[in-house]
DNA sequence: CGTGATCTTGAAGGGGGTCAACTGGAGTGG
DNA sequence: CCACTCCAGTTGACCCCCTTCAAGATCACG
């Protein structure tokens, strides 16, 4: 009854428009302007005569691989990508998944030596800019100086976030929130927050949540079964965006948090 | 038979020295010198003539509150802290517990807002530097902004390090790199790396690495009957240094890692 | 249309959470 | 000084959630 809401615009693959929102259709040559006012930064007085390289990058390409020498950092314009870092014993985890004004290789501004990959899970688009360049650029511009310590304190706030997620949280919990987070951010970046399409596969999901990707599986079909969302491969249709929020609140140590949300009560409701 | 380690010097609280290493005894007044001797900048021409508080944290005392209205940020002199988060429904995540040489507040450099609480584990002091001078000492002293600049990614890859940890890890093997990631923060604040004194309670590191404090406890067993401890309370020798980090390697989804250290292998035969 | 990924679903087993009891040290007040 | 309380830490027993192993179903792509 619920299923034709997907069904219809589903996997005929739109990937069509989601490119430049609030910019010039791709001009000839980019400057440090463009990336300023991608960033949203207010003050962008001198910033027109900086040059800035613009690089694309293919589904499957990596931006940068774990333990190559960072010469740059990257400006997410359009697509997606997912940062993974191995461990010397060959297990991957995958950190996030930067979209749209999201920076790369920020882990790398000190050491100079990138401690993640990324990857991009679709036909993608950033602004390099070197690495070399940044210190001056800080000096002369101070609106650049603050967009990168914006984007060095969100990429800290998010994976403060992370933590949190992942330590005492039941499985069906942390895929509700990140549900929320990825949400907020294809809204975010122009798309609509009640349906989108997943760009990684269940194992990167897992990996991001340190789930196994069965559980992810069945954590979707528990959300479903919930009313919450409709799932359909990669295709998702959040019903119940505050219901879904809710339910992402809830801890496995909650105990007795009276009323709303506790997961397990709700589990065995739909049950 | 390897008791008399421990028993000896142990449980006499001697917090007497470990305070200024470094410095001169404690100055009447303090400069951003001191500060960037203190995190170690080359270059520190300029930074005499800046005046900057320090600040003594009580044992339990917060040095701030999650949600306060954030001000400044903190170069920990001495002592230890705890950093943590708590959700709205009332889940506490210990994050770290940041001690000399950290830096604390840099998450809300951009918001303004503490995203964290910072709670001193011990007497400690810190240098207190108001987040309103920071963009102008960045431009006038690019030690300054290059040190601020350090201190976050180091704190970002600090965070990538614990979710790394946190997920496909076992509870044992989570223990022991905490434990090697601590002793290497002992030997770096001036202390012995192979026996130290905890200041934080079961809780707290339960918390920090997504276990329970029960599971914390019978971990340190299992470590001790490896014969890579020695652990009496809050007082801890690491008997087997090399032992730990090659403990500490193994994941447990390693299926083969060939030869050292599978650490439900090494489980087995201790038994 | 076939081959190999991706995803789902089922069944079984174990790691670690939870509950509970006990010990020992620290602080308090009689 | 000792009884009392409180909290940190340890240990045992039980059981559940999630991992693991396995098989099928469906999709992507040459």
């Amino acid at each position: 009854m619920l299923h034709s809401q997907l069904k219809n615009t589903a996997s005929r693959r739109d990937d069509s428009r989601h490119w430049p929102v609030a910019l010039p259709r791709m001009p000839a040559r980019n400057t440090l302007l463009d990336l300023l006012m991608l960033m949203g930064a207010d003050d962008t007085t001198g910033a027109a005569e900086v040059p800035v390289t613009m690089r694309r990058v293919n589904l499957g390409e990596a931006l940068f691989h774990q333990g190559s020498r960072a010469d740059a950092i990257y400006f997410v314009l359009a697509g997606t990508f997912k940062t993974l870092h191995s461990s010397d014993d060959g297990y991957e985890q995958v950190l996030d998944f930067p979209g749209r004004t999201d920076v790369l290789g920020l882990e790398a501004l000190c050491s100079g030596v990138h401690t993640m990959a990324a990857v991009a899970l679709e036909e993608s688009s950033v602004y390099v800019l070197a690495i070399h360049d940044v210190p001056a650029l800080s000096r002369r511009l101070p609106a650049f100086d603050e967009t990168i310590r914006q984007a060095l304190c969100r990429a800290l706030a998010d994976r403060i976030e992370h933590v949190s997620s992942m330590a005492a949280v039941a499985a069906e919990v942390r895929l509700a929130r990140f549900l929320v987070r990825l949400s907020a951010r294809m809204a975010n970046a122009g798309h609509s927050a009640r349906r989108f399409r997943l760009r990684m596969v269940r194992r990167d999901i897992a990996s991001h949540l340190g789930l196994s990707h069965e559980t992810v599986s069945r954590s979707f079909g528990v959300l479903a079964k919930l009313g919450l969302l409709e799932v359909e491969l990669r295709e998702v249709c959040l019903l119940d965006g505050d219901g879904l929020k809710a339910f992402a609140r809830s801890t496995r140590r909650s105990g007795e948090d009276a009323g709303t949300a506790r997961p397990h009560a709700r589990l065995a409701a739909a049950a």
